[in-house]
DNA sequence: ATCTTCTAGTGAATTAATTCACAAATAATA
DNA sequence: TATTATTTGTGAATTAATTCACTAGAAGAT
């Protein structure tokens, strides 16, 4: 059974909550809450859920830490997973200290830019490299994850590098879509067009 | 006809693909180019811009001037939009000064912070403002999208703020979904959800 | 002990989204 | 000029996603 990329994103989204709910004490989560939260009805929570054989109990909903568990377990999401960022300009050095990562199971292991000047001025906890030193450390470190945030006439540059250098995901800041080899996993995270979607979608709703 | 959100989200990485190949020169594209850029399907294209009734030309494509300027008059794409941003830490500050928002149609005019101190020691060319201020500014301002930056713990009151300040629009960088008034459009922006989804989406794959 | 209410689970129905298939148009080519 | 190759536009078909409608079970109320 293959899951659809919508219901991948709403269990990711679950597992999040599930997440916050086990460090406020809460035992018990039902559909309707769940659906709440990631901004769908019961009956699709219900149906997600139904592909992962999930244990809910009636009446009373999903046990939150066993569930969470069976989550993490199912999609690796537990194991920490590494990850490196490249150019570490406002936003990548916002991104190298940025502790919740850690908290939710991603570890910052190394940072990169083209600028060693930069580089020696950077204070921070990570190791920082220059870029030419990608495949080497991505390699050393078991690194699984490429965070982009250099301008965007170098995204696809490093994207191919961090392909070649065999991440298996890569996360784009950077406001060109990047392609990568099949096999890998990529999301663009383009800000400019979360804003035209904010401003298209109300603009659509005045009609 | 009231599009979906995927059609709108597809228009939006379109418009923003004509605006680069508009600077290229570029006078003609097809709907096969198209979905590349977008990842989608000529076919999912066509039908999308079929919904605008947009004027294509046999064997030649889409003429990209008019075509960008009939999405940005359909979807006031153009025209600048006010934004501001609350929360002047590591991202805030990163935001704040990002030159690219004001090229693509948006424009940062305020930033607010409940730390004065910290107020006063940025130095960025925008206007910033004790978070007490939000309202008035907002609205003497015509301030139009808010852009949250604060930790999630005060993210849900920074929303209810702007919704009662009277902004259309919300892009939330918290790691927290927000909920706000109908009516208002908002997007949740959650970094560790899109690395959680990477990390999910090829774990699914090697089955 | 019985009744009511709530909640999961799930096949069927519905709705939505995508893809197909092909006509029409026209640029390029021979 | 005739032919070929492309490319749009769109109704029909298909596929995917969501919602409905219902069963079953268990907690809580009476
Ligand atoms: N700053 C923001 O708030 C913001 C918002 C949205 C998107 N972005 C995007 O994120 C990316 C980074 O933005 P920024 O504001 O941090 O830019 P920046 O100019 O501050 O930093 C870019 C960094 O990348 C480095 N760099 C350039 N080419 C490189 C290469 N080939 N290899 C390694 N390092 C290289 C530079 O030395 C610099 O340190 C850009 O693509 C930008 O469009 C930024
Ligand atoms: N830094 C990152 O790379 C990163 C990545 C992903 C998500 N985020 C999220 O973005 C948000 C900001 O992150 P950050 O790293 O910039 O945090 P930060 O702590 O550096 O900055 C937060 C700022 O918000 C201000 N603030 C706090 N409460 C406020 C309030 N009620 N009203 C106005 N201002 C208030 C603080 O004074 C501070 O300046 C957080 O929710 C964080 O989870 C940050």
């Amino acid at each position: 059974m293959d899951l659809s990329d919508n219901t991948i994103e709403r269990i990711c989204k679950i597992f999040g909550y599930l997440h916050a709910l086990e460090k406020k004490g809460v035992d018990f989560v039902s559909s309707k809450d769940l659906a709440k939260m990631v901004g769908a009805t019961e009956y699709t929570i219900r149906k997600d859920i139904s592909f992962l054989g999930g244990p809910g109990y009636t009446r009373k909903g999903y046990e939150v830490r066993s569930f969470k568990k069976e989550l993490g377990q199912r999609f690796q999401l537990t194991e920490k997973r590494k990850a490196c960022i490249i150019g570490l300009g406002r936003l990548g050095t916002a991104l190298l200290d940025y502790e919740n990562f850690q908290e939710d199971g991603f570890e910052i292991v190394a940072g990169f830019d083209c600028n060693v000047n930069k580089i020696e001025r950077i204070r921070t906890s990570i190791d920082v490299f220059a870029v030419s030193r990608l495949a080497e450390i991505v390699d050393a470190r078991n690194i699984e994850l490429g965070i982009i945030a250099v301008p965007a006439e170098s995204a696809q540059e490093i994207a191919d590098q961090l392909a070649a250098a065999g991440v298996k995901g890569i996360l784009n800041f950077s406001p060109v879509k990047i392609s990568v080899p099949e096999g890998i996993v990529h999301v663009d995270m383009d800000f400019t067009n979360a804003l035209r979607f904010i401003a298209a979608r109300f603009v659509m709703m005045k009609k």
